[in-house]
DNA sequence: CGGACAAGCTGA
DNA sequence: CAGCTTGTCCGG
């Protein structure tokens, strides 16, 4: 920059439909504050906005007057999240404002100064680049997450709050200095700390002397972020460890079929990786006398319910029952406007399709009682109790901000898993709804919730127990779970997701909303791009790889009609 | 996005 | 032709 002549910045306006960029004049007295990704107060066309510096002392454009900035706000996202989130933007066809919003700090910051020390050289590990470390759910995650350390600082992302709270006090009893993100951004921004540790947006901490990345249980899917853009932690972290050329750790019980094909895998011994599992009772729902077989509590199960272990009974329908019939004329129970089969609530019958409701009342005969052909939680509580002759909770996402329960045993859909602290054994009391439900990566998520069971259980020496009831116990996902050996999914999986065209064998993105169609029809349609659909409303659109995929979607017209582009949806 | 302004529609 | 809606353009 020139002494004494005008400084000009560019700004990227926070303001949705807007995605050009504006020159500004710096006054005087912010001349040496303005940083790129900085938040500052512009007057743009009649109106005060806020907007992110993109580039300081630029050439400003031949012919207009430049306003000076309003106002300067706070420090924001340094220049390598700046242009990650312009790629981020890209990948997840968002605009980046999105992005430099997720990126910039809760509360406004004053500004930084310059960074400090020396930036911290990367000691090469053995395999610079990205390294996926297998863990058992009970293995060394938190020792192996500490030694990953190098010196400078480290990202660490973890998929919850709670498992970052672990991870930071794990690493301050290492002696090392933590930033609890996205509390602390500023400390995190000045690099005083040496390790930066948060849940999903984490990705996103502005690190000055990045060494090296973490990304804790990959697998996990708290760490997409469902709103569009529906970007990935791990695939943002993956990035800035590319762009910053350090190296980064996934860990997983079960790495998922993305993070595999990122770098070489690191495995525990047979031996090591079994101690790291609980024990796992598979309940052969297929062998069982047809008698007791109807009902989702087996003898198996009704044994351990009356011992006095602590036990979480999983069951991933809500309500009293998703299918009914008359127990007087055996009609399945139907919407009278709609005919989609009606689900017993804690009140009444209601439609999934239509909403509509009414009483319990068969339309066929008059009759008000009901059988539960696929029950839900709350039938299944009552029965529970009948079996323990004792109070059994009920716990859904409804009830994710109640206090603990003390009950002994709990039943709740996966919900449940999230919400008890600890508990002996974990019984899927109909695993196959898991195994076989129609999404694409039903086994991955089938595998994910048998590692969070065996997490909250713990490691067979210490008595942690699984339970699987299903009529698939030669499952590779069962297998996998009972011998303690997620890997041996990973290849037919692989095969699979290449045959049917399932990511990551392509790049896939889900269009839905009023405008969807609209914009399918200015698709470009390079070689190799596919647009399906539509089915429900929503058009799938399947590219070799996000090069074509992204930059086809970047080309498209978005109508004034709401478009949602999800790239990579994860439940389809 | 939201304000400005132009073009199009309606009623007396 | 005032008064209103609808559409398009543009912001430094």
């Amino acid at each position: 920059m020139t002494p004494g002549a005008p400084l000009v910045v560019r700004v990227l306006p926070d303001v949705r439909g807007i995605d050009k960029t504006f020159d500004y004049l710096v006054p005087d007295k912010l001349r040496d504050q303005v940083r790129v990704g900085d938040q500052v107060r512009i007057d743009l066309h009649g109106r005060r906005v806020g907007a992110w510096i993109v580039a300081v002392d630029v050439e400003p454009p031949a012919g207009v007057g430049l306003k000076p900035l309003a106002r300067w706000s706070s420090a924001g996202p340094p220049p390598d999240v700046v242009d990650a989130a312009r790629w981020a933007a890209w990948r997840w066809a968002g605009t980046p404002q999105h992005l430099l919003a997720t990126a910039s700090p809760p509360t406004s910051v004053p500004p930084l100064p310059a960074a400090s020390g020396v930036p911290a050289s990367a000691r090469p590990v053995g395999d610079d680049g990205v390294v996926v470390a297998r863990i058992a759910p009970a293995g060394p995650l938190l020792d192996e997450v500490v030694a990953w350390h190098r010196g400078g600082q480290t990202l660490v992302v973890a998929p919850s709050i709670a498992l970052a709270r672990r991870l930071a006090v794990a690493h301050e009893r290492a002696g090392l200095r933590v930033a609890r993100y996205p509390r602390q951004w500023a400390i995190a921004a000045a690099g005083r700390c040496d390790v930066v540790v948060g849940a999903r947006v984490t990705a996103w901490a502005p690190v000055p002397h990045l060494a090296a990345v973490v990304v804790v249980d990959e697998h996990d899917e708290a760490h997409h972020e469902e709103r569009t853009p529906t970007w990935h932690a791990r695939d943002v972290a993956v990035e800035r460890a590319r762009r910053a050329g350090v190296p980064c750790l996934l860990t997983s019980p079960c790495p998922s079929l993305e993070a595999l094909g990122l770098g070489p895998e690191r495995s525990p011994s047979r031996q090591d990786e079994r101690a790291g599992w609980p024990i796992v009772d598979v309940v052969d729902r297929g062998e069982e006398d047809p008698r007791t077989r109807r009902s989702l509590v087996s003898d198996a199960l009704a044994r351990v319910l009356r011992s006095d272990r602590r036990i979480v009974c999983v069951l991933n329908t809500k309500g009293v029952a998703r299918l009914l019939s008359c127990a007087t004329c055996r009609t399945i129970a139907r919407c009278e406007r709609c005919e989609a089969a009606v689900a017993q609530g804690d009140d009444g019958l209601e439609c999934a399709r239509c909403g509509q409701r009414r009483p319990v009342v068969c339309t066929s005969c008059g009759a008000s009682r009901m059988k539960a052909l696929r029950p839900g939680v709350s039938r299944l509580r009552t029965e529970l109790e009948a079996a323990t002759g004792h109070a059994v909770a009920e716990l859904t996402a409804a009830t994710a901000h109640q206090g603990p329960t003390d009950a002994r045993v709990v039943i709740g859909t996966e919900a449940a898993l999230h919400q008890v602290r600890e508990a002996d054994l974990v019984a899927f009391l109909d695993l196959d709804a898991e195994l076989l439900a129609p999404r694409y990566r039903a086994h991955e998520q089938a595998m994910g919730l048998l590692v969070r069971a065996a997490r909250l259980v713990g490691d067979r020496a210490g008595g942690g127990r699984l339970l699987l009831q299903t009529e698939l116990p030669q499952h590779p996902v069962v297998q996998a779970a009972l011998l303690a050996d997620p890997a041996r999914l990973v290849h037919d999986e692989r095969v699979r997701r290449a045959e049917l065209g399932f990511p990551p064998a392509v790049a896939m993105a889900a269009v839905s909303g009023a405008g969807a169609e609209a914009f399918v029809a200015t698709l470009p349609r390079p070689a190799g791009l596919e647009v399906l659909g539509p089915a429900d409303g929503r058009w799938l659109v399947r590219a070799p790889d996000h090069g074509v995929l992204c930059d086809a979607l970047d080309a498209a017209v978005r109508p004034s009609a709401r478009v949602r582009v999800e790239v990579d949806p994860l439940r389809i």
